[in-house]
DNA sequence: AAATTACGTCAGTCATGTTGACTTAATTCG
DNA sequence: CGAATTAAGTCAACATGACTGACGTAATTT
């Protein structure tokens, strides 16, 4: 709403990039930006949560399953990086609340294969338009190429054997099995 | 350490953005990279953290009170929008070992002035290095001119209201009172 | 047949946040 | 000057989301 002209706020930063090469300076204010933003971008959904009675955990959970219909616990937990119990805790009241489906996986009938239900979609959607409208905002306030930029620092902000689990990922909807 | 050679993992990603000014698909993976990165840039420090017996909350105490010398405790509450109740356990346990200490206000004898010791300087120097060390390698990953377009994307990612505070924070290290 | 895997669960603990109520001391305002 | 406000601290109770450790059960692999 208020987000009409930013710029007076923006363009009278301080210039803090004094040399080409140098990475010592830069990142120090990288690291707080990125506290602050991370701060507002995860309060957008927890605060629509609330009404569901569900937390960012259940965001968490919510928004993976949604992305790859037919995901392995195992598969949950290794994305997440949370210990068994925690996850179960959660992912027993999605599927409670009816947000989360769980069926016996057709090969290996030990799995519980994740999926959202209409329900599940519907908050899911909901959630996640507040998050890319931030997103898009953030994006439009900077140079067309900036999005892929942003989009390589954060990758490779990632722990380097992560990264390809997380090509994987964001590359194929699908979600293969192994 | 391993990370000599990523590139194969980040230059076979799809390209997702095909429109130029179009934000709606390239939010999407916006979003998720943000998880995984914010995932593993806290777990540096947080495992640094055990050591002392602090946690995070712990550090981003030390981290502001570092940058701005001096800084009054209402407002260290408006940085990290927490309560009062829940900065005064972290607080009260970083001056008990003495990583942080308070000194009374000359203007006003009310306010309890933040500084940190030289202990506290080094412990967020530690931090410090582990994250900027990251946020240099993600760096190094881009253009040259990406750093300036993540700054300013992270800057607009925080809520509108909040940018003018942050603009005051980190463009000025002395910390003005009012 | 034995070992492993996928998943679930009980029980206890910890870190970090929350509300609400209340105190103390210092400053500001009428 | 006296009242109201502000800065800071504190007690108590509670919620969330994480953890460890120990087990159980069913299905698959070896």
């Amino acid at each position: 709403m208020t987000d009409v002209i930013s710029a007076d706020s923006c363009t009278d930063r301080p210039p803090v990039s004094t040399a080409s090469e140098a990475p010592a300076r830069p990142a120090f204010d990288i690291v707080e930006l990125l506290f602050f933003a991370y701060r507002d971008f995860v309060r957008d959904a927890d605060e629509a949560l609330i009404a569901y009675g569900f937390g960012r955990a259940h965001h968490r959970v919510l928004h993976f399953v949604d992305r790859h219909p037919g995901l392995r616990v195992t598969e949950l937990l290794d994305i997440l990086k949370i210990t068994k119990q925690s996850l179960g805790r959660v992912l027993r009241e999605l599927v409670d609340k009816g947000f989360v489906v769980q069926r016996e996986g057709e090969a290996d009938r030990r799995q519980r294969l994740l999926f959202v239900t209409d329900r599940g979609d519907r908050l899911v959607n909901e959630l996640h338009r507040l998050q890319t409208r931030r997103v898009a905002h953030a994006l439009s306030q900077c140079s067309p190429a900036a999005g892929e930029a942003v989009r390589r620092f954060l990758f490779e902000m990632i722990d380097a054997e992560e990264r390809p689990k997380v090509t994987a990922l964001t590359g194929s909807t699908t979600g293969e099995r192994s």
